[in-house]
DNA sequence: GTCCAGGGTTCGT
DNA sequence: ACGAACCATGGA
């Protein structure tokens, strides 16, 4: 699936949301985005990773592998100070061991995959916002990642370069800033799904090498021209 | 030693 | 509605 997207379907600011994705795909290449194994594996990353880095995310995934609790099944039933030291090098390790069973038990509740992938996109949306632990970015990636749903995830990366890029506000909030890339961002369900999908991995691969917290401004990333953003910034 | 990471909840104002 | 405190490990 090609993903770069035929023309933007929101007049200036549409085309450099355009722009700047190709920047970063011919800088980046793809990324072949969410690194998991399997949909259950997907999301219980997009739990552990929160506010994580992935590097310790996945040290907490091959434990819990290597301890055959990567199922909703075994999860949910084994307890909760066993999953708590699996998870241990993923940080937060308590409240995350129960985030993950609140989330397993809404998930077998519900029916597995099979049921949910039935379910339409405001209500899946709305019962991923309604287990305890679940907040928009981590709904927003189960729902892009494991559901193919066309939802843009909006990270700390993603308010950090646009706001500098001067296209958000800084202190915008979650539902703002994505209905910024929804309205932005057109084509068909597919397309948008793809096009979602490696804009957001794009994002958090340019914020690891570039634009970090602390510098105001990305002409002043490491990669200094050779930044991909470098003409726009 | 300091800073930061692919957030979310809870509890004060 | 908004901000602050809290959760905690590991890599740069």
């Amino acid at each position: 699936m090609v993903v770069v997207p035929e023309a933007s379907a929101g007049g200036v600011d549409g085309d450099r949301l355009v722009s700047v994705f190709q920047r970063l795909l011919d800088r980046y290449g793809r990324q072949h985005w969410w690194p998991a194994d399997d949909i259950f594996e997907v999301m219980v990353g997009a739990i552990l990773t929160q506010n994580t880095a992935w590097t310790n995310v996945e040290q907490a995934l091959a434990r819990l592998r290597h301890r055959c609790l990567l199922t909703p099944q075994a999860m949910s039933s084994v307890p909760a100070a066993e999953l708590a030291n699996s998870i241990r090098p993923s940080g937060y390790y308590n409240v995350k061991a129960r985030r993950l069973q609140n989330y397993c038990r809404w998930y077998l509740a519900a029916g597995g995959y099979a049921a949910l992938e039935q379910w339409p996109d405001g209500r899946l949306r709305e019962a991923l916002l309604g287990v305890n632990g679940i907040g928009a970015e981590t709904a927003d990636a189960i729902l892009l990642y494991a559901f193919q749903r066309p939802v843009f995830v909006v990270d700390r990366y993603t308010c950090r370069l646009f706001s500098r890029l001067g296209m958000i506000a800084d202190d915008s909030r979650y539902e703002m800033v994505q209905a910024f890339f929804h309205d932005r961002l057109g084509g068909s369900r597919g397309r948008r799904t793809a096009l979602y999908n490696e804009y957001h991995a794009l994002i958090v691969m340019h914020g690891k090498h570039c634009c970090r917290a602390r510098q105001p401004r990305c002409r002043a990333c490491p990669l200094a021209e050779q930044c991909p953003l470098a003409g726009i910034v």
